[in-house]
DNA sequence: TTCTTGTATCCGCCTAGGCGGATGCGGTCA
DNA sequence: TGACCGCATCCGCCTAGGCGGATACAAGAA
């Protein structure tokens, strides 16, 4: 109970779902999501260590860059809950808002940011 | 999202998660819950108020007592939540002990609590 | 080595929300 | 009407955790 509760503590934060739902897209490193987040650096990674910590994410260092994915499935719960944010988050305004910068921002990404 | 987070949220906390187990299995008014629970009654009624603000649970008042149920369900994204509760918080140690305790409890009441 | 850069962590500040005892209030019954 | 009872809310207290700027650290580049 008090696990599946820290499980949901987890959820229960806009930047965070917001984080979820750009890497259930696929991996992204920090500076990705603070392009398409718009939101300080600070921010974004103390969000990525709650993820990590309640076992959401997690990271990978290629070289200076942090790579961040979501974590492979584990219990069927975890499954659950990730087909559900899947199926709802980018019905959201700022779900499908943030998926559509994401688009544009790997567009000219290359010549940009991280290299 | 914002309002996603916030139906999470209402499920990051063990006590609420415990009453909403309890729930699954039918109304009870606050008088079954504080027995089940043995937890004073503010802090049941406060968490019931959290859960009924949260849309997840809806109060009726019937004499002197407030019966409370599952609200009906709504979206998907709630009953898809919904199905994951009911299928997960029994199989906890926690849940399946509140539910042993409900079911004595059941047994003996009549002449008891709540009359 | 030293410099740069991407990321993590620290800091002070502030709000949400947990707790349980005390109090308020609305029904019911004598 | 007055007493009682079930529940809601108030209260003071305390912790988790949000924020973003500042600082620390680690890894490549020069």
């Amino acid at each position: 109970m008090e696990s599946i509760a820290r499980l949901f503590k987890a959820l229960a934060e806009p930047v965070r779902l917001r984080i979820l739902s750009l890497l259930l897209d696929g991996e992204r490193c920090v500076c990705d999501l603070m392009a398409v987040l718009d939101l300080p650096q600070s921010t974004i990674s103390r969000h990525l260590a709650y993820l990590k910590n309640a076992g959401w994410v997690a990271g990978e260092r290629r070289g200076v860059w942090m790579y961040y994915r979501l974590a492979e499935k584990s219990d069927e719960f975890r499954e659950g809950l990730r087909q559900i944010l899947a199926a709802d988050l980018p019905r959201t305004g700022q779900g499908a808002a943030d998926l559509h910068r994401l688009r544009s921002y790997l567009m000219h990404k290359k010549e940009d940011a991280c290299r």
